[in-house]
DNA sequence: TAGAATTATCTCATATTCGAGATATTTTAA
DNA sequence: TTAAAATATCTCGAATATGAGATAATTCTA
């Protein structure tokens, strides 16, 4: 019998992870917005504000994407661009009365979507995933 | 202490595929050649002569960006469109001589890299993590 | 067997992402 | 203090992904 083409676990990792983004993807389009944009707005609900290079630094996208996203996002009303008087380079976002009950609406969902996906994992299993998970990205980055 | 935003396990299953695609993505740069092509040419690799809708469900992308790879690739010379005399709606793709060289030089580099990622897990850790990750994968597409 | 439904592929317009380079500002260092 | 380096954002063009609809062929069914 010839090697198994692809490591198993690999596939399965990688299968995983794109089942679970595109069920996000899914739930984030009820509300007309995609998942770039949401990681965004989850960046600012629990940061409050920053700048723009540091949610790009969060969410891994480069500055043009930065640009666009934020664009978006102001045009639907969702955050607003502050501009940094300290530092004219900077510029500041934060959510808006809008963004911020949209996030209300969505969060308690999306927690609950997140922990059922991962919600058959015993606390033992979870940790144990983290940590064998933990284990590869070392090993990848390097 | 108020509850971690979002759920560990989620995130670094997040983080480890995306740091993993990123990779592989950086290795086929090497070949003048993206992750979407990379992956019709292994399916082809694997099984020999497919429809394009078998790739296209194989590899989970839409009809529409299917033609589109599926014309990079031939104009690269590493598949060609064969008219399938049966079903005249079907249209067989095969790689090319050229496509089959690519590909016996990238996959053995691809194998290594893929089984040096996952490389630090045990046997045993390696069929635990399946085991989870199975768990997960039932419970997203449910 | 004709018409309806299904299937496979392609076309097209739109959206998203990226990287390179432009611009403006701040910081560093001689 | 001033020139150089670093930083933050934006602009722009190219690549890629998507979905809706067009086209063509096949299959199903009354």
């Amino acid at each position: 019998m010839e090697e198994k083409c692809t490591n198993q676990a690999y596939l399965e990792l990688m299968q995983t992870s794109k089942a679970i983004q595109d069920c996000i993807k899914m739930e984030m389009m009820n509300h007309k917005i995609n998942i770039t944009e949401f990681s965004v707005l989850e960046v600012l609900y629990f940061k409050e504000k920053q700048t723009i290079q540091q949610i790009g630094k969060s969410i891994l996208i480069s500055s043009g994407s930065m640009t666009y996203v934020i664009d978006k996002l102001e045009q639907k009303g969702f955050i607003k661009r502050i501009d940094c008087p300290n530092d004219r380079r900077v510029i500041h976002v934060v959510l808006t009365e809008n963004g911020m009950n949209l996030m209300e609406k969505i969060m308690p969902k999306h927690r609950d979507l997140i922990n059922n996906m991962l919600g058959d994992l015993t606390d033992q299993e979870s940790q144990t995933m983290i940590k064998l998970l933990k284990k590869v990205s070392k090993r990848v980055e390097t």
